[in-house]
DNA sequence: GCCAACGTTGGC
DNA sequence: GCCAACGTTGGC
């Protein structure tokens, strides 16, 4: 199961909001780099919530319940969007300016490419994030 | 098909 | 609010 990092700026869509909508569509990608990692996504395939610019940090973990399909909000029908489910929160929210201080975690895509949205985490990268943040996998489904 | 101009994202 | 990085657009 990949393990991902998704972005969004909590003006537009905040974690609170995914909490309490439960499944969202995660839509409004209109970066082919991103669409291409969404489109890889599978189900049960998590990934952090990070909020950018307000925040930047890693405040929740989600789930993909829904794989690829069109993105409803977009008119030419060329890029997609899967749905996401509010896994819970982050104990302790990773911000950026941690991450920056870490050298094995120089290698991020969030740190190398500032400007992509949807980027994969390596496992080891994961399982660093998820000590940093004080999260801890659900019952054996780590895999 | 190349490259300059421009717009957008996102950190600071 | 500013600026750097980078993706996209459009002229040639």
């Amino acid at each position: 199961m990949a393990r991902w990092l998704v972005k969004s700026e909590p003006d537009a869509f905040s974690w609170d909001q995914q909490v309490e909508n439960g499944i969202e569509p995660w839509t409004g990608v209109r970066n082919a780099l991103a669409a291409k990692n969404l489109r890889a996504m599978r189900l049960g395939d998590r990934a952090f919530f990070y909020h950018s610019n307000i925040g930047k940090e890693i405040v929740g973990v989600v789930e993909v319940v829904r794989e690829a399909y069109p993105d409803p909000t977009d008119e030419t029908g060329r890029w997609a969007c899967v749905d996401m489910k509010a896994v819970g929160p982050v104990p302790k929210p990773v911000s950026l300016a941690t991450i920056k201080t870490m050298p094995e975690l120089a290698e991020l895509a969030l740190i190398r490419q500032s400007r992509l949205s949807v980027m994969p985490i390596e496992p080891a990268h994961w399982a660093i994030l998820c000590r940093m943040g004080g999260w801890t996998e659900g019952g054996g489904d780590a895999a």
